[in-house]
DNA sequence: AGAAGCTCAA
């Protein structure tokens, strides 16, 4: 027979679970039966070491069930995180046995992993029907971490003012609760209660939230003070408020400071290679992040998905294609390529490495998708000219039932305008009416834009006068618009509204706008005016854009001189376009020594562009020089630099044509009407 | 008899 003194000195010896199988075999071999306390033990000790359904068979076999027992498998499927399981054994317990102070913490727990908040408020009914329950401190801890995962903060608090003697967790808790649910002042107020609060300690885990939440204010100041007092508490130590300080520092863009401490650090996890890399990351150093993520590598430290995700982050930054793919390899061979928040990184990658097709790919394998992941598709798709891609993006957003933000919105008038789909436009202008992001400026200015450039002047104007507080974006975009349709007169008088009776100031962009609207309409003299007045009333700065245009405006009156004179003050770099208008005047007034200049300037800067040579060409070919001409035109022949053309797109229905306004012109107007003839017959 | 709070991305 066994005694109850050999079974505890042979639990002793099973703590490191190394004896486990000899002891059970003893317990069936000796025929010794399963009493409670010993059951209890085994299965407890067995959800230590071994699977879960390794316990689960021991638990099932186990006649008599006491709250010891059930408590023990409950732990187990809550460590291995099956908390939907922990719930549906705790309901079964609940039959037959009244749950104790460390059941009601585990299914607690179970509640606030799955957020299941209703549940959870259900076990704190229970808690509050026994004065025992009610007042131990770790079912109140995990009542407060219940309600702070849930988002409910200030039940947190409640269950917090309630509790007599808070001890150390208890107050961590409420400030991490503070930190995660990003009210970082909060936490930092709440630490400084804790502070003066009488006979509590403060410890290490204490400190990392409260320097989390220095991190999440970007508050370096904050953090140093903190930094100081852990430094004369005492608390140098502890890795994860080492990794807490280096993300500090890393957010702060004190990359010194980090770099420094990573150096330093006497042992290193994940989180602090993670923290490190994210620091250079997002301080313009993706360069530095990507090479300690090879060091990593190299030492063999195995990356996790966070430290993926900022290495595809710095392939992003730095347009690194190559090393872009090389993670998304590593990712996939570690099964972490399906990941939300990885796909998402990678259609980032792909997107700003002009890699529109990949990130596709990425997209369409992802099994579920969030509004982040879909607003970098589409916001991806509009940069990289896949406009028609991006509308059917938009409109499976709206299909999935995620809300498009003003930011989404504003990609997709991109497109519209890009495609010149007016009925497009109209509905997604719909669609900001409804969904209540009619107020947003830029929003409003988008839309004048995309009216104004598929063709509807009249539904920029509709537009405009609907906004009531106008700011100079919608100005502007109303004065752009005037400029595409040639309104020149109209932008004039609306720019004269807009400097006399309005309280917006003009600013570079509005000037832009209007500049370009009198070049549009020819309107040179007014244009001249306009110029000057933006520089000696409004005293803004021109950039090469204004200068490009003014440029134009003094070549269409012969003042070319002038013109060349005022390309000389550009101080940034000239565009080859600015040259290129220079030289388009230079033909028709037939001046060749200016003429000659801005050739050669405009060849250097933009030696592809066919159209700029034919100009020369037909200069020389104006004064007779055939030789030059020609020399000129072989040139283009030898290499092989081909004229541009222009495209021009119809909306038919919901499909959209373009044709090439060339000398094809005629065959691609045949297929529209082959179209057309289709559309109308079905 | 058994127990709690935390750091890297988004």
């Amino acid at each position: 027979m066994i005694t109850g003194e050999q079974v505890i000195k042979f639990f002793e010896a099973c703590k490191n679970g190394r004896c486990l199988n000899q002891l059970h075999s003893l317990t069936i071999k000796t025929g010794f039966k399963l009493d409670t306390f010993f059951a209890a033990k085994l299965i407890d000790l067995y959800s230590r070491f071994t699977p879960v359904e390794t316990t689960r068979k021991l638990f099932d076999e186990t006649p008599h069930r006491t709250v010891y027992i059930w408590n023990s498998i409950l732990k187990c499927y809550c460590r291995d995180k099956q908390y939907k399981e922990t719930l549906s054994l705790f309901s079964h317990l609940f039959l037959s046995e009244k749950p104790d102070l460390y059941t009601i913490s585990i299914v607690l727990k179970a509640c606030a992993a799955l957020k299941a908040l209703n549940h959870g408020k259900i076990v704190h009914g229970f808690v509050r029907k026994s004065a025992q329950i009610n007042r131990d401190l770790f079912v109140g801890s995990a009542l407060i971490e219940l309600y702070s995962k849930c988002g409910e903060i200030d039940d947190a608090l409640c269950v917090f003012e309630e509790i007599p003697e808070p001890d150390t967790v208890l107050w961590t808790t409420m400030i991490s609760g503070y930190e995660q649910n990003g009210e970082p002042i909060q936490a930092l107020e709440f630490f400084a209660r804790m502070v003066i609060a009488k006979g509590v300690l403060i410890d290490s885990i204490t400190l990392i939230s409260v320097v989390s939440a220095c991190a999440q204010m970007f508050d370096l100041k904050a953090g140093r003070s903190i930094h100081g007092y852990m430094t004369r508490m005492g608390f140098e130590s502890g890795l994860s408020l080492l990794n807490a300080l280096l993300n500090l520092y890393g957010k702060t863009g004190s990359i010194h400071a980090a770099a420094n401490m990573f150096e330093k650090m006497p042992e290193r996890d994940v989180i602090s290679w993670g923290s490190m890399m994210a620091c250079y990351a997002h301080n313009g150093c993706a360069r530095e992040a990507l090479d300690l993520f090879d060091e990593m590598v190299a030492r063999g430290i195995d990356p996790n998905a966070v430290i993926l995700i900022s290495a595809l982050q710095a392939c992003e930054a730095t347009c690194n294609l190559q090393g872009g793919k090389q993670i998304h390899k590593l990712a996939i061979k570690k099964g972490l390529d399906l990941d939300i928040l990885i796909s998402t990184a990678l259609i980032d990658v792909y997107m700003n490495c002009f890699s529109p097709d990949e990130a596709i790919e990425v997209f369409d394998e992802m099994p579920e998708r969030d509004a982040v992941c879909f607003s970098a598709i589409l916001h991806g798709c509009v940069e990289n000219g896949r406009a028609g891609k991006s509308i059917g993006i938009f409109r499976e957003i709206l299909a999935n039932g995620f809300q498009p933000d003003a930011f989404d919105v504003v990609k997709i008038l991109t497109a519209c305008s890009e495609l010149g789909v007016f009925q497009q436009t109209s509905c997604v202008h719909g669609f900001t009416i409804k969904g209540g992001l009619a107020d947003n400026s830029f929003l409003g200015a988008s839309l004048i834009e995309s009216y104004a450039k598929c063709g509807s002047l009249d539904g920029a104007i509709a537009v405009f006068r609907q906004i009531i507080d106008r700011d100079v974006v919608i100005w502007s975009s109303m004065l752009a618009a005037y400029g595409f349709h040639g309104k020149g007169q109209e932008a004039l008088q609306l720019f004269n509204q807009m400097i006399k009776h309005s309280a917006v100031r003009p600013n570079e962009v509005s000037f832009l706008s209007i500049l370009s609207a009198c070049s549009h309409a020819g309107l040179v003299k007014q244009g001249i005016k306009i110029f000057n007045m933006m520089v000696k009333d409004y005293g803004l700065t021109p950039n090469s854009k204004h200068y490009g245009i003014l440029v134009d405006l003094l070549g269409r009156i012969g003042e070319l001189e002038k013109a060349m004179g005022f390309i000389g003050q550009i101080q940034e770099p000239v565009e080859a376009n600015i040259w290129g208008a220079l030289l388009n005047s230079c033909r028709i007034y037939q001046n060749m020594e200016i003429g000659e200049i801005a050739a050669q300037k405009v060849f250097d800067l933009n030696p592809c562009h066919a159209g700029h040579y034919i100009l020369l060409s037909n200069m020389y070919a104006d004064e007779k020089r055939w030789d030059n001409a020609a020399e000129v035109r072989k040139f283009v022949r030898e290499k092989q630099l081909k004229k541009f053309s222009g495209e021009s797109v119809i909306e038919i229905r919901d499909e959209v044509c373009s044709f090439i306004a060339n000398d094809r012109s005629h065959q691609d107007s045949k297929q529209i009407l082959e179209l057309l003839c289709i559309l109308e017959g079905r």
